[in-house]
DNA sequence: TTAGGGTTAG
């Protein structure tokens, strides 16, 4: 067999998957050029063994074959994301002394390669503005996806109007990142005008167009529309419905139960947490416990989201033994498990635990947040552990600069008002709080409310909830909307 | 004979 024909082969036979006996005919080679070499990386780049296709670009190099424009982009497709094998950066520089890095197919590798990592952006920005009218489709789309994928959606969303502008048709590609960026932003009303962009040149025929529409509806607090578009594609993927599922999961959990059960492919990894989800939501332990199970037949357990979700819904079932045995086992755990481990000590009456385990996670290294916070003086409050609680919230604003918001609010005059009879303890309320400065919500500011409760309570200190009371609810009920139900739940208590 | 960009979970 020529060199070219055993080069062909391995090309195709990657490109079905069979990735193993394209290696053995590579190695079978007697002499391989760039070609065979690059077909090789590639085919591994292209079924994300990404290890393999950089080993091989190594192997290249070391047996002295020069690589070629083909093999810079095959082999900087591998070097994507955080967990990469390797950085843009290296791989620049051989494009540089090859003489191709300003190759359109090899500067819009690099710029994705770039764009994969949040402190690349600026790189891949600069190296995007210098294409100036060199720049084609795919520049344009990485260069969007990067930005989207990296918080700032709105400049990804400012370029994609440019590109447009600049005469750009509107591609599928392009549309489902916009799509994306008009969901992490929650903006209905550009979706609704990609939507309807997407009829107009009939992209909507195209899934992952469909599957991003589907997620900013679902998103957007459309589940409607998006079931609308769900029933309407006749072709669906395992994305599709596990986007669907994952709307169902925020907004009417029994119905992703249900869509699990009309579902004929095998549900992953992602389906799972949405289930889990449900679950939680639903408090439905038994249907907890058999999702658990399928995850641990499924090896799911090691995924970071999934043992979350698992922890979460042990929580909310109250099966708090369960949900430390999980949160025990993650093998890696981010701010999301801590937070939710802690707020189901805090659920389930366990406040002294929830105090610990805030002392273990800071000890881990992990940053607190303001939903730490919240689980945390809620879970002070429930186990009646007050002083603990308002010195936490000292601490979130004194130590960690943290402002708190409504809810944190809402949460510390739940604490202090279920304080009872030790209310004149917390004379320093009013001047404490005058330090923060006024927040104003809803037309209301909480100091506001902070001061009118101690004001009641100083006059009547036989029985300050009762006092607070009429007051406060009269405050709430002008001024106030759904951030209230906390001091309601306390007022309907205590009156 | 070798190469590119997109969509799903807490």
């Amino acid at each position: 067999m020529s060199q070219k024909h055993a080069t062909t082969l391995i090309s195709s036979l990657c490109s079905r998957g069979a990735v193993c006996h394209a290696r053995a005919l590579f190695d079978e080679m007697p002499e391989r050029d760039v070609v065979a070499w690059t077909a090789m990386l590639s085919g591994y780049a292209s079924n994300g063994l990404r290890r393999e296709a950089l080993d091989v670009f190594r192997r290249m190099v070391a047996a002295g074959a020069a690589p070629n424009e083909y093999t810079l982009s095959g082999v900087l497709t591998a070097c994507r994301g955080p967990c990469a094998p390797a950085t843009a950066m290296p791989l620049h520089a051989v494009a540089v002394r090859r003489g191709v890095d300003r190759m359109p197919y090899v500067v819009n590798a690099l710029i994705d390669s770039y764009a994969s990592l949040a402190e690349g952006v600026v790189d891949a920005r600069r190296l995007f503005d210098a294409l100036g009218s060199g720049r084609t489709a795919a520049s344009w789309t990485s260069m969007i996806a990067g930005y989207a994928r990296w918080g700032q959606e709105r400049t990804g969303l400012r370029l994609f109007k440019t590109m447009l502008k600049d005469g750009f048709e509107l591609s599928t590609f392009a549309c489902s990142i916009a799509l994306h960026a008009c969901t992490l932003v929650i903006d209905l009303c550009l979706g609704q005008q990609l939507h309807l962009q997407c009829i107009k040149k009939a992209l909507d025929v195209n899934l992952a167009v469909v599957n991003s529409l589907i997620d900013m509806y679902c998103t957007c607090a459309r589940i409607l529309d998006a079931r609308s578009l769900f029933d309407g594609t006749p072709e669906r993927n395992l994305i599709t419905w596990n986007t669907m599922i994952a709307g169902y999961s925020q907004c009417d959990p029994l119905m992703a139960l249900q869509l699990l059960l009309e579902m004929n492919d095998e549900p992953n990894c992602f389906t799972l947490t949405s289930i889990t989800s449900a679950c939680a939501d639903l408090a439905a332990l038994r249907c907890g416990k058999q999702v658990h199970g399928a995850v641990l037949r499924r090896s799911y357990s090691d995924d970071l989201q999934m043992g979350n979700a698992l922890v979460d819904m042990y929580s909310k079932c109250g099966s708090i033994t369960n949900a430390k045995n999980v949160f025990d086992r993650m093998g890696c755990k981010d701010k999301f498990s801590w937070t939710s481990m802690i707020a189901g000590y805090g659920m389930n009456g366990y406040g002294n635990e929830a105090v610990q385990l805030f002392s273990s996670m800071i000890h881990a290294g992990v940053h607190p947040d303001h939903v730490v916070f919240l689980s945390l003086i809620s879970s002070c409050s429930h186990a009646g552990l007050e002083d603990e609680g308002w010195n936490f919230f000292r601490s979130m604003i004194n130590e960690y600069n943290l402002q708190p918001n409504k809810e944190v609010y809402g949460s510390v005059v739940n604490l202090l008002a279920r304080a009872g009879s030790k209310w004149g303890e917390y004379a320093f309320t009013r001047r404490s709080l005058r330090g923060i400065g006024s927040r104003k919500e809803a037309g209301i500011s909480w100091i506001e409310v902070m001061d009118k409760m101690y004001s009641f309570t100083a006059a009547d200190s036989s029985s300050p909830q009762v006092c607070l009371a009429d007051e406060v609810l009269h405050i709430l009920s002008q001024h106030m909307d759904d951030v209230g139900s906390e001091f309601c739940h306390i007022i309907f208590k205590a009156t």
